[in-house]
RNA sequence: CGGAGUGUGGCGCAGUCUGGUAGCGCACUCGCCUGGGGGGCGAGGGGUCGCAAGUUCAAGUCUUGUCACUCCGACCA
């Protein structure tokens, strides 16, 4: 893409609403724009990381055995009646009407569409398990948005739904999702702590929050150090095999990890950390709670009708992008971690006017695109000062830096953003490092 | 919802106390210069001062109401 003909609009002061890194910086990137409290439009660059987390979380759902689907934001009252919940919901919960007085509501969760999709069609234990996620928008009408997309009223959200005969399959569905998350996580390129979460109104005995570590995070939390340089990407484990996946998690359970609410010191190791967090998913079972209410049952070996053994999966996606950021950033801006990243490169021409300087830059662009790597170039007609903010504050991966200067001897200039690292290189080797780099980024989850 | 603030050109702000010509920086347009970390000179365009009533000869400024947004708290992915 040329930045001349791109939709980019970069801020160069600080928007005074942004408190927080992510907040600010995706401001500033061009990346987002508010349009109310809690509601934000994504503009084309925070669109396409918005996307590229999506569709990671997608491959992992998909690569555990669940289905995706996708219901809608628009709900009709009747089901959160059946299950109990419309009254419960309290003011988080949007309601509208619609034309004729029917009483609607825009989805802030999604159990009680999911529970009347699934009794509508499976009414066998032969049918079972079974896995159905959508990633969708939902609206929680909160009291105090903040922080940007991190604590937006809409947001984009996955949400995954397990249906087993038995509390014991519920359990496998609920280790697979686990697993899932690890690799998720993993593959975004940040280090994601389980820790044991409080399952609250909704119930059940079995949940975990997915906590990423971040001095601005939300909340405090209380880890063993060991997590600190613990294998967390679950790599080597394959979900079908039950006993491994078990094994793999009884270990990931066992170091101590707790939120604040659930922190009570008893159990804890000597080696504990205190440090802050960014809720970035979490994971419930809740057993029979929507199914005996709304009436998901189906008949087992012996021909009892029983309700189905449920779980329930989410992950924040929009609210991904902030953390990431959050994870991932100097003074400068941000610093993309390679899988998520709007751009892979980006070309910095540092004297348009200048023809060789531009004609290599063409050249660095078409061959890059050749090789299918995503590439931003900044061809614009200005000074250079403000294309290496730019380039600094919307954090690809990597810049090449095209001048006169270098090219008197044959060289452009590689700079790695993650580490600031720079080096005079030659063409062709600007060729190589970058397509093998991608190379490595695409094999890499 | 309790507490605290802020609404003035696209962005960041001054002006409001003490009513009297609506201003600054950045951005934008045009021209020239410049060209390796937000550059320089010159010439321009753009604002019913959140909205509504009221007081006044006169309201960005005073009064009342209202809306929006932000921050702290309780709540939450």
């Amino acid at each position: 893409m040329r930045l001349s003909q791109y939709f980019l609009p970069t801020l160069k002061e600080d928007p005074k609403e942004a408190e927080i890194a992510s907040h600010r910086f995706m401001l500033r990137a061009g990346m987002i724009k508010q349009n109310g409290a809690g509601i934000y439009t994504w503009l084309p660059m925070g669109l396409r990381v918005l996307r590229k987390i999506e569709n990671l979380v997608r491959y992992h759902q998909d690569s555990v055995g669940a289905h995706e689907c996708l219901m809608p934001t628009i709900q009709s009252a009747d089901l959160w009646k059946e299950s109990g919940r419309y009254d419960a919901y309290g003011k988080e919960m949007l309601r509208i009407t619609d034309r004729h007085d029917r009483e609607m509501l825009y989805g802030p969760t999604n159990e009680e569409m999911i529970t009347d999709v699934f009794r509508s069609y499976i009414k066998s234990y032969k049918d079972l398990p079974k896995n159905l996620y959508h990633i969708q928008w939902k609206f929680r009408d909160e009291i105090r948005p903040r922080f940007g997309v991190m604590r937006g009223r809409e947001f984009l959200m996955k949400d995954a739904y397990s249906f087993d005969l038995t509390k014991e399959d519920a359990v496998y569905s609920y280790q697979k999702m686990f697993l899932a998350y690890l690799k998720t996580y993993t593959s975004l390129g940040l280090r994601v702590i389980p820790m044991k979460a409080d399952t609250g109104p909704i119930g059940g005995d079995l949940s975990h929050e997915f906590i990423l570590l971040a001095e601005t995070g939300e909340s405090e939390v209380y880890v063993d150090e060991k997590w600190m340089d613990m294998d967390l990407s679950g790599k080597d484990v394959f979900y079908k095999s039950r006993g491994q996946l078990d094994k793999f998690f009884k270990e990931m359970t066992s170091v101590y990890a707790a939120t604040d609410e659930t922190h009570d010191g008893v159990g804890a190791p000597a080696n504990l950390v205190k440090t802050r967090g960014i809720e970035v998913g979490h994971i419930f079972y809740f057993g029979t709670k929507y199914s005996e209410s709304m009436k998901a049952l189906v008949q087992n070996k012996e021909g009892k009708t029983v309700p189905v053994e449920m779980g329930s999966y989410g992950i924040g996606v929009s609210r991904l992008v902030g953390a990431i950021i959050e994870a991932n950033h100097d003074d400068a801006g941000i610093k993309w971690p390679a899988s998520v990243a709007p751009y892979n490169v980006g070309i910095i021409n540092l004297k348009v006017s200048d023809e060789e300087t531009t004609c290599v830059c063409e050249e660095l662009y078409k061959n890059l695109q050749a090789a299918n790597v995503d590439v931003l170039y900044d061809d614009r007609d200005t000074n250079a000062g403000g294309k290496f903010a730019d380039m600094d504050l919307i954090g690809l991966p990597w810049q090449v830096i095209v001048g006169p200067r270098g090219l008197k001897s044959g060289v452009v200039e590689l700079k790695k953003r993650a580490t600031g690292e720079k080096h005079e290189v030659s063409l062709e080797s600007v060729m190589n490092t970058l397509t093998t780099d991608i190379k490595d980024i695409t094999q890499g989850f």
